[in-house]
DNA sequence: CAGGATCCCATAAGATACTG
DNA sequence: CAGTATCTTATGGGATCCTG
């Protein structure tokens, strides 16, 4: 798996984390990669608790990096969709790491949990509301 | 290579960049990844620039999460070796998914740059310094 | 050597309200 | 609908100096 790669120059990661790090990027590419292209409003909504202002930064970021497209349409009111590109597509084997490594955690500590305290755990959040 | 991995909930990447997210605990486990125990001023000029009040925050922050070990040995000075853990091994995916994005992406960076600007680029920076 | 203490700052991030 | 404008706050991160 990790092939003939050596990291002992650890600088690419902090590359990769310059362009999408932070608490938004690789949600909001994640989303775009999975639902398609979303209109601001239904970003906002599929991402979760991002505020317009935080939502609109991270989208002219990540515009500007080539990661995702803007099209405007002159509707009324206009609407305006993002999608992802070729390029920002390129994260996705990074993203679904993150993915699938949040997921596992989740397990353990549920399962840690509740091998502290049988009663709780269960009912403290269902694995995937 | 998804394989059958549906991510229409962002929420486990929140998760997971919560405990390993920022600037500087991704590095330092791919470094402890990669080199193996180290001490506390060796993982400081491995990881590069990184200030001890810093690094030390990030170690304790890893620490009790489990990703990383802490023994400390006795001898005079005191000497400290930190290592990773089992759990912290199971990001390897996660690291190097970032590692290989990043050199890609400079590659990317450097050829864009090389073809706009024939003559420089090349001398900018070396590849891998 | 391995940090802690102190002070400091830039910026990420959020609350709230408003507009073309 | 798709943002902007303002204001505020939290904190991640850093510089510098110090100590067991």
């Amino acid at each position: 798996m990790t092939r003939n790669v050596c990291l002992r120059n650890p600088q690419p990661i902090h590359d990769t984390l310059e362009l999408v790090g932070g608490k938004w990027k690789m949600v909001i590419l994640a989303t775009l990669l999975e639902r398609g292209d979303l209109r601001f409003g239904e970003l906002q909504r599929a991402v979760g608790d991002i505020t317009p202002r935080i939502l609109s930064h991270e989208l002219k970021q990540l515009e500007e990096n080539k990661m995702i497209t803007r099209r405007v349409y002159d509707t009324s009111p206009i609407t305006v969709e993002y999608g992802i590109t070729a390029y920002g597509r390129t994260l996705e084997t990074v993203i679904v790491a993150l993915f699938e490594w949040g997921v596992t955690h989740r397990q353990t500590i549920m399962h840690e949990n509740a091998a502290e305290t049988p009663e709780a755990g269960v009912k403290a959040s269902s694995p995937f509301d």
